[in-house]
Parts: structure tokens; sequence; C-alpha cells
DNA sequence: CGAATTTGACCTGCGC
DNA sequence: GCGCAGGTCAAATTCG
């Protein structure tokens, strides 16, 4: 079993928030266009320059929490295969069902994603993650890249659907439709079908930090050139 | 200049 | 067999 999308690197985010005192200078400035008043280490730009870092900080987080959501619900939906197909007869138990609400969002893969692999079971994997700004319908970061080929607007939903493709390898069967919620406009339901063939995601890189700490990036190329023989008969 | 996005047309499976 | 709904393609256009 391909065990790649298991040795992703830990969580090593170079985090802004906290007490940062010391400006890291690939920070690019832009004092230069501010011609306000005549002082030059004002506060407001020390500001602008933190709630930059911020902004960029959420940026790659969100991608990042995406790319977690992405392969959480790539390995739930392989264990309940490897479930379902070790004990094929399931006992079907009631299940005790404790809900939680209030809570965050991608809650409900745990329990969606089951009742999605014993309903459908095309389907790969379904994820919604909360999007409020602007996004009409763009390319996703999450992860990796994704080159839109299709927008089609059903009658189930008022919004658009739009069809994503795998563009990071040549040959990537991995498809991803894209469709906000009918209700809540700020819900994506994003609905990954196929597995990618190129190792590693782009956003677990991080960028050139300029201390040379851990510059072992681990290339463990799992080439995993063996399609899976889908052994759900 | 190349690549990605947009957008209408075209194809296909399914229900009636 | 026809119509509908969803999915894909491909040319034109835009962005970098
Ligand atoms: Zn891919």
């Amino acid at each position: 079993m391909g065990s790649s999308w298991f040795n992703q690197t830990p969580i090593n985010l170079d985090l802004n928030i906290g007490p940062q005192h010391r400006r890291n200078p690939l920070m690019k400035e832009e004092t230069g266009s501010l011609p306000l008043a005549g002082k030059t280490s004002s506060p407001r730009e020390e500001l602008e320059a933190k709630l930059e870092r911020m902004s960029e900080e959420n940026e790659r987080l969100k991608e990042k929490l995406a790319s977690m959501q992405a392969s959480y619900a790539l390995l739930q939906n392989k264990l309940v295969d490897v479930m379902a197909t070790s004990s094929s007869e399931v006992a079907g138990p009631p299940s005790p069902t404790k809900k939680r609400k209030g809570d965050d969002s991608a809650e409900m893969s745990d329990d969606s994603c089951k009742r999605l692999r014993e309903e459908a079971r095309p389907m790969i994997s379904k994820l919604c993650v909360r999007t409020d700004p602007s996004d009409p319908s763009l390319v996703v970061k999450d992860g990796y890249q994704w080159r839109k080929y299709g927008q089609k607007v059903t009658k189930d939903n008022p919004c658009p659907r739009a069809y994503f493709r795998c563009s990071f390898a040549p040959a990537c069967p991995v498809k991803k439709k894209v469709q906000r919620s009918a209700e809540d406009r700020s819900m994506l339901v994003a609905t990954y079908e196929g597995e990618h063939t190129h190792p590693g995601s782009s956003s677990q890189i991080e960028p050139p930090n300029g201390d040379g700490l851990n510059l072992s990036s681990a290339a463990s190329a799992h080439p995993s050139p063996q399609v899976r023989p889908s052994p759900s008969t």
C-alpha cells in the first residue's frame, strides 16, 4: 500500500505570531511609496508591515489546513476502505451518534465520509471548507495545482459548479469539483476524485528561509508507479 | 510568448 | 426515441 501520504513532513510552520522581534530581510518593504508624514519610523508602518505578515501567514495557514484536510480525508477513506475490505460483512451496530454541534469547520468529515463511502463508491473524498473571502470559484490552493476545465450550473444549486483537474503532473487522474453550498455562501464543497501520481504537494515545502536549519527535505520520492488495481470488485 | 481561464458547444447516460 | 442534466472539450481571451 502506498504510504507516501503518511510521511508528510511534520508541521514546521514558521509562524509570525507571538513576539517577533527580528524581521526577516526578505520581507518586501513598501515604505518607498508612502509619502505621508515626514516620519520615517512611524508606528503605522510597523503595524502595516505586521498586518501584511499576518495576512501572509494566514494565507499559508489556510492552504496548509486545506492540504491537511485533504490528506485526512484521503486517509480516512483508505481506512474505511480497508476496513470494509477486511470485514466485508459489517455488523452494522446502532452506532451511537454523538452529535456535537457548534464546532469549527471540517467536523463532519469523520461522519459524512464514512457514509459517503457506503453510499457512493466512485467518489474518493469530499470535504467542505469554509471560505468567506471573495472567492467566486477560484483555484483553491490546497497544495496542488489545479486547472479549471469547466463550469456548469446545476439546477440543484443556484451557484455554478467548477471542474478542476490536476496540472501538477502530466498525467494525473485527479479531478476536483467545487461548488458552494446551496444556502451557505461561505461553504465550499470540494469533491476530490482519484489519487495523485506525483510525489509531494508543493504546499508543504516552505519558502527558502534565511537560516540554514533544516534543509534535508528528505526527498523520499516514493514513486509508487504501480497503479492500484482497485481492489474493489 | 506561454500558460491558465473563460465560456459556449458538444457528448453521454438516464428517465420517461 | 427524445429530452434533460451533468460532464468534458476546445477555441478564444486574458494574465503573467
Ligand atoms: Zn496531481
